[in-house]
DNA sequence: AAGGGGTTCGAAATCGTTTTCGATACAATC
DNA sequence: GATTGTATCGAAAACGATTTCGAACCCCTT
């Protein structure tokens, strides 16, 4: 019932607190015979330490803090998956945060964590962040900060994210390859990064190869229903352009959301209309066609992002300058059939 | 940089900590005007009370650790979006673990967050947990339990789930219903209780119906890869019942693993096999054809073992008894292209 | 002048660890 | 016998907050 402390071990065997602590975590000054018994009474007992003594005297939590806009995400929890993996491998516990693609909530979020003392915060913002005195918060607190996947240039930490500029620029350009010249884009929000990058790459490649960019090719998806974006802004392409021979995506959901219109319509995927996708869920190679698309590796920019975090939290505690890092993970383009 | 304590504020204005504790917490024995001192002060060095200290100090930590197999899956991350959505709004944090389907990890991390001294804890059993040393542990520490969806039935503590029993027989029924007689069950791993329910739910629409039960209908999908366990079992079904003409599978991954197998081998759907999956992912509305299914309410599952959880936290703390109790969420056939 | 009542404050204990540093005891050395 | 060395232990401070309880003071009353 009761929970034992080292204070009952020490009463057991009439000795002190301190010497029940040291012989507990094997200090040379304290006799085998001791050791022993304070290790057997401990088991006796059913021992273990109240971690919020330990934090509070160590200044350490062993917890990070994750915040990201949403965990229902197959690229997202992927993510999790690999930050919890090697977290935990390290002995670290997670706490995650959604941020519900709100500013306030991220800000507010981040006062939590540093409140919590947590040893360091894994970040990926939300599509309205553009004000970042909150991370700057956690940087002058001196608290390891690292970005994955949504960054931001000028908050100088670690960060993990893929080159989505060029991924862009691959996938428009295989379009291109094959002969398509309408190439529409349905693209993402207009603040995060990602999504201009993604942007900045389609244009790039038009442009590299001649064909003339066209503003009313492009479709905003902002009302974070992905998958509805995609189906409204297939009907509004094709009755506004009905040239259109292919689409760029921002992401997988918002294609599956056009080829669900697609196919209603009767419209022949890749024939009619070619779709390239981005992030290749697990869902892109199950729909009908398949989905052509650029792999993203969610589950190891956890174990990076997490990594990093990790060293520069060891680092920090032995009051080791660091260097932050900026990996740019791979990404790869996946063939299938709508394209 | 530093991080302010009550002692800094206290030492700036020449009190003591204790009063500026009190003032800040509005005690009604402080003067009204330091009480505006103190406020004042905290805010200009940006004062936020150290949680450790207060934890230590409370014996609570206003956090709470959850335990799922795994969060790579549409539903348990959903179940994670409600539990995070609830708990923030009553201001807890929630630690996320994995047990991967490992009765080791699970019991380990038990003790994790048992050392961790949350608040309470929420967990949906792994397929292989067949003993509940660790469940009982919790109990007996007089912390509160929740389990939700993988729940098991000794154990006396709040328990949110659906019935998988009722749910299945509904929708075998409705296969029935619709004339088909040579019907297959693709049934989840041998342990867990909902797979067991479902499975009698299963053999119960049968026989109630004059149809006599075939085992050599049911498939075993317990490889953990889902989809191929559908793919797979698809193909040796085939092979061996080439006369059946529906299918019930545990989950809808498994249906779509069979849909893929059946769309390759341009076996017809529903024509030649009706297929009716569990769980309404998204992804069951995108698939083609789009799965007949049964709906589960996961955001709703993980608000209310999170309430539930809250509330006996908060009777708990006020030494309180409180009633455990089971709570049956309602499940809904939803009627799609396969069936 | 004594007592009662109200206001305002702070000393100190407490939560459960960790860790420093001094104390003690005993053996060995010269 | 004085000194040094070694082994073993524990008192106490510290981490940063919360909370009890008594002290101090002033104002009124009688």
């Amino acid at each position: 019932m009761k929970v034992t402390t080292l204070k009952d071990i020490a009463n057991e065997l009439g000795i002190s607190v301190a010497t029940v602590s040291k012989a507990l975590k094997d200090y040379p000054d304290v006799n085998k015979g001791t050791k022993e018994k304070v290790l057997q009474t401990a088991r006796k007992l059913n021992y273990s330490p109240n971690q919020l003594a330990v934090n509070l005297r160590t200044k350490q939590t062993k917890t990070i803090g994750v915040i990201i806009p949403t965990t229902v995400h197959h690229f997202f929890s992927k993510v999790i998956d690999g930050i919890i993996e090697e977290a935990e491998k390290k002995g670290y516990l997670v706490i995650i945060l959604q941020s519900s693609e709100k500013l306030f909530l991220e800000k507010l979020q981040v006062n939590l964590l540093l409140d919590k003392r947590v040893d360091g915060i894994l970040m990926s913002l939300s599509n309205k962040t553009n004000e970042f005195v909150h991370l700057k918060k956690v940087l002058s607190r001196n608290i390891p900060l690292v970005l994955f996947d949504k960054t931001e240039p000028s908050i100088s930490c670690s960060k993990v994210r893929i080159d989505d500029k060029k991924a862009a620029y691959e996938a428009v350009s295989y379009l291109i390859s094959k002969g398509h010249k309408k190439i529409s884009h349905f693209r993402g929000d207009l603040n995060p990064k990602i999504s201009n990058d993604r942007f900045e790459g389609y244009k790039e490649a038009l442009e590299d190869h001649g064909i003339t960019y066209d503003p009313s090719l492009v479709y905003l998806c902002n009302n974070n229903t992905d998958f509805e974006d995609g189906y409204n802004n297939a009907k509004k392409l094709i009755h506004e352009n009905p040239e259109v021979d292919s689409i760029f995506t921002i992401t997988d959901l918002v294609a599956i959301g056009a080829i669900k219109y697609f196919n209603e319509n009767n419209i022949k995927i890749p024939d009619d209309v070619a779709v390239f996708g981005f992030s290749n869920w697990f869902m892109s190679s199950v729909v009908s066609p398949t989905l052509t698309t650029v792999h993203q590796p969610a589950h190891q920019m956890g174990v990076v992002a997490t990594e990093i975090l990790l060293d520069e939290i060891e680092l920090n505690k032995e009051n080791k300058p660091c260097l932050h890092k900026e990996i740019i993970l791979p990404t790869k383009l996946i063939f299938r059939e709508s394209c």
